[in-house]
DNA sequence: TGTCGCAGGATCGTATACGATTTGAGCGCG
DNA sequence: CGCGCTCAAATCGTATACGATCCTGCGACA
């Protein structure tokens, strides 16, 4: 079973301090990023070292660092002497993470509206176009991927790099949920977005604030996590530890 | 000049997901971390893979994991072909890094209210006891470090996970942060903890969430952030990029 | 005398090698 | 026929090796 891994890859390396060449590294690790929040890599797939080293074609010791790196935010899950393996997050995971972000993203909202400039208006406009445009074409990956970046670059423009790290972690968390307990699709999702943008560069701040976490309350609720069989995996995992 | 690292170490492993064996990776990135956090490394220290791994006994392979750990958390500055260097948080990394606490710890102070129950409210007890006496002894690092662990067992008690690994990020980071900015003991912070427990204990929820904002943000104004010769290392970093 | 250039050493990045652990299949026995 | 055991293949954990990069100090030249 091989891993159907993209070669061409988009740079997924966020921490360019330097902004050295982006490290072979980096491009690994955007690609079994983007794999799995594109569901191409559904959750309790296995990732072995040396199937994705002779996929890129480097060793195991670059592998096994994107690998850790990815499971210190909760994308991947790393078992001792087992290997590692795309995350399958809990119920309480998913209530956790959108509690979070309810809390963060309404700070996040109340700055990014304080420090709203043109140029970052639009930004958020031009996402909010490829928004509709993916979801016109019904991909739904990519509706998600592009939703998840809205709130990215609303951190961005918040001007607070410690949120926005916070936050780029759990809108990819949020994303691997989205799939996996996806019910039905909150509806007009980019409405909301629209509606955000709107009350930011009007600099209505409560009002912005309260649709940020109402949207996020949405998304939330859409969600169905009753009982999950979600056929073929660790079956440790389905009975609890 | 060398490091001058302790060989007794507590065990920092908080991730025992299988509860197995501390792993010597572990051990090791204890060790560092309380080296840091008492300040018997400072900020822009070398942190040569060879030097700590012949330290510890084991490789390079090791040690290059447990930095890049530290790394992912704040705590180690890694400079590509450089090394990896004990971070010196800027006075940016400080202001938003206590923003983030008194978001979510006001979160979690209510959340501590909802489900406290008796034996959670002695842990915290004994955490105070503990705290009053390192201040007691005059013993600056053991003190910080203890009010930070204060402030992580109250995320445990709030049952939110997902807070707690974010805590423990920023309260490591708080600890450097402290160290470095120190100007004057904030007045009474142990204090602030002990009424912070009769709160919590009396279910006093608003009372108790203002008092751990209060709490922070005092211990934030304690902070000199002026300009920063902090003697003798990165020019670089010191210049800005 | 001050600055520039150039080895030499130290340190990091990556690949590879080898022992340890897990897993799954085959086989014998109840 | 099912259950447990043994052993081999696969995979991971760790150490080591080698090339690449960076820092340092010394000497030549303006």
């Amino acid at each position: 079973m091989g891993l159907r891994l993209p070669v061409i890859v988009d740079a997924g390396g966020r921490r360019a301090a330097t902004a050295d060449t982006p490290s072979k590294a980096d491009r690994i690790r955007g690609a079994l990023l983007t794999a799995i929040l594109e569901h191409r890599l559904g959750p309790g797939t296995k990732l072995g070292e040396d199937e994705i080293g002779s996929l890129y074609g480097v060793s195991r010791t670059i592998v096994r660092g994107v690998l850790q790196s990815l499971a210190h935010e909760g994308i991947v899950d790393i078992e001792k002497n087992r290997g590692a393996f795309v995350a399958h997050p809990s119920v309480a995971d998913a209530r956790e993470v959108f509690e979070a972000r309810r809390l963060i993203e309404a700070a996040v909202t109340a700055l990014a509206v304080e420090r709203r400039a043109p140029a970052a208006i639009a930004r958020l406009r031009a996402h909010l176009e490829a928004e509709r445009q993916a979801t016109e074409e019904g991909d739904r990956a990519a509706a998600i991927r592009l939703s998840g970046e809205f709130h990215i670059e609303l951190a961005r423009i918040a001007g607070h790099r410690l949120y926005e790290t916070i936050l780029t972690e759990l809108v990819a968390r949020s994303s691997l949920i989205l799939l996996i307990y996806h019910r039905r699709e909150p509806r007009c999702a980019d409405d909301h977005h629209q509606r955000l943008v709107d009350a930011i560069e009007a600099g209505r701040a409560s009002e912005a604030v309260g649709l940020m976490s109402h949207h996020l309350a949405e998304i939330f609720e859409a969600l169905d996590l009753d009982v999950r069989p979600t056929g073929g995996h660790s079956l440790a995992e389905i009975l609890g530890p």
